[in-house]
DNA sequence: TTGAGGTTGTTAAATTTTTGACACATTGAC
DNA sequence: GTCAATGTGTCAAAAATTTAACAACCTCAA
């Protein structure tokens, strides 16, 4: 409950212990230590034991962790020991694919509301998720307890979209609109997934990839 | 040429520049200052500085950066100047959704295939797309080039896939299944989208945004 | 019960990243 | 032309992150 901050560094790494622990649970295997671990994960030991310290010593000496109960430490840290529900404004393809992303459900993040603007797709179900128009969002958000929106509407209207979502009081936003959000309201928590971003990215080591290559050939 | 390393951290940042030199670059803006670009972004005009000169000095004392100029040295370094083909693997909701967003063509991102093992998705057009069998696979690469792999299937299959693709000359693969590959060949450029480890990091935050605000509440 | 081997939590060092500061070049008003 | 204002590129300082090292402690076989 002290509130020392933990790096942001940290966080983006935890999903990922999270799920070679899943792995390791399912494997059977009972206990780990840092070194086994980081030789998995291509990462230091010394790095995991810091990272695990920042929220406690879940470790023991001479024995390592506990599969189990570090698997489910890490889990609460996250939040995923409570359910999120989810609206997703945008009901395009994206926007389909989320709501049929089982996956999801299992980490506690439930989908259960679909928004769009598009008349054609009013009343449409999606895995059993039924498409509304954004004109009911009001109602919805009052009748139905909301945790995060996933936008993935067009760019130009994620603003506006975003603060009306955060006046019905949703603060968490899973932004997959290639704009960073302006949003009156501070105290909201917004997580981008910028997809082009990502490939611009992939497309810059390709590049350096292929120079360093010619590069050694000569 | 010189082949001083340059940070991921940077070239992560490097898109977001690119987003915000195209927009200036509409509006109309001729030139802009690190000073005021800083504000814009909400970074510090001298990580902008910085950022910019791994790359070159591009902008000019007393006047600032020309937006038009910057805006396409970036898309150079970003390899946007050329073409990149990409092949979608599995063929999905969110394969198809990818196929569909039209942005990444202006990026000069072309989706030139989709591939699935579902039968009933054979022949199947999305966005003038055609979607084949995968064991069309090497047929298709050897009459095509393609630069880039995108993989949207289940994790289980992730790998095998992946390795197959190198073997037909695939080296930079867009990884959308939640599992770190392992591929033989090591000279492959790989890009995570791990949307399952977004959506935990934002529910960190959520946590701890609320309990943030229920002590400043006592 | 003992002790050799193993492993954490933690402190310190090394490295990387970010920020600050300023010399010097360019602009543009007069 | 002159000169104050502007603003980069760069060097140095500060901050953050990562890695290394090790004392303290636990395990487990004998």
């Amino acid at each position: 409950m002290q509130g020392k901050e933990i790096s942001q560094a940290v966080i983006r790494r935890m999903p990922r212990y999270y799920r070679y622990l899943g792995e390791l649970l399912d494997a059977g295997v009972e206990r780990i230590s840092s070194n086994d671990l980081s030789h998995r994960m291509n990462v230091t030991a010394s790095q995991i034991r810091q990272d695990l310290n920042n929220f406690g010593g879940f470790g023991q000496q001479g024995y390592g962790y506990n599969v189990k109960y570090l698997y489910e430490e890490i889990g609460k840290i996250l939040g995923l020991n409570q359910r999120h529900n989810i609206i997703v404004v945008g009901a395009g393809n994206l926007g389909q694919a989320l709501a049929n992303y089982v996956k999801f459900e299992k980490l506690g993040f439930v989908i259960i509301g679909l928004f769009d603007v598009n008349p054609a797709l009013d009343g449409v179900s999606v895995r059993g998720i039924k498409i509304r128009m954004l004109d009911e969002l009001e109602v919805f958000c009052a009748e139905n307890q909301v945790d995060i929106a996933a936008l993935t509407m067009p760019k130009q209207k994620a603003d506006a979209i975003a603060n009306r979502l955060v006046g019905l009081g949703i603060h968490a936003i899973w932004n997959f609109a290639h704009v960073d959000l302006e949003l009156v309201d501070q105290d909201v928590v917004v997580e981008n997934v910028h997809l082009s971003d990502s490939l611009m990215q992939l497309s810059y080591n390709i590049v350096k990839n292929r120079s360093a290559k010619e590069e050694s050939e000569n």
